[in-house]
DNA sequence: CCACACCGATTGCATATCGCAAGCAGTTGT
DNA sequence: ACAACTGCTTGCGATATGCAATCGGTGTGG
């Protein structure tokens, strides 16, 4: 992205992050404990196509949300890690899970944890 | 949208608010004082196009984010409101502001009511 | 040494969504 | 009557998405 829309903060956010895949991608490494390709495919129940995580995975390195940490005893077992700027969203995320859990259909199991967070984890 | 990819409170918030303009539309009516199409369309500084306006006006009053309230005197003048849901976004909101002024070629004048949101406005 | 399973990632293809410009019918002011 | 304005629709090319199959490179067991 080169151009932006607009100078205000919510609008560059939202280039950023607006999109169904992006912040899937951040919670599962966030709050997942998820480093490598195939957890973030199969390990997550949205379940996320594989060209649209390597697509995702590459712009948020290319923005700097990620960064790639190469694995010198498993050359392919490449760990994708949080930057600051990343771990920065944990606020974001937490109003999300609130919203979301107020207003949307929730499941209870899930909520736990968006609740804990929410109360200051 | 019928199914839900998963019952996850993120993913439902972005599910209904993961795309490049709902927040768009919904801060404008927030915080820009706007309430009709017109306004909407023009007015802001990103430059939504008629027809994507006009299928998220529709989606967010389907979710119940919106409502449509009639003008008596003028009635081809509809209005669009914030639900109690709506403005329950405020946080989300603030939080996506106050990353995008610290992390993003944000412009000075717009980050000033981002700002003024973070430290309590 | 070699077959095989696994790794991140790519390709092809059908479908959905997007951005842009033009235009619509109905309503309002003069 | 007429022009300006209202919310909104249509056509169309470009782009993004979802899905399945597959790629070349890498580690492993026999």
């Amino acid at each position: 992205m080169d151009e932006h829309r607009s100078g205000c903060p919510i609008n560059l956010t939202l280039e950023v992050l607006g999109d169904r895949w992006s912040l899937i991608v951040i919670r599962d490494i966030m709050f997942g404990n998820r480093r490598h390709f195939r957890e973030l495919m199969t390990l997550s129940d949205e379940g996320i196509a594989s060209n649209v995580l390597a697509d995702r995975l590459k712009r948020l390195v290319e923005v700097g949300l990620l960064w790639k940490r190469d694995n010198p005893a498993h050359k392919q077992k490449a760990a994708y890690c949080l930057t600051e700027s990343a771990i920065e969203l944990v606020p974001l995320l937490v109003q999300m899970g609130a919203w979301g859990r107020r207003h949307m259909p929730a499941s209870p199991e899930l909520s736990v944890r968006a609740q804990l967070l929410e109360e200051g984890g």
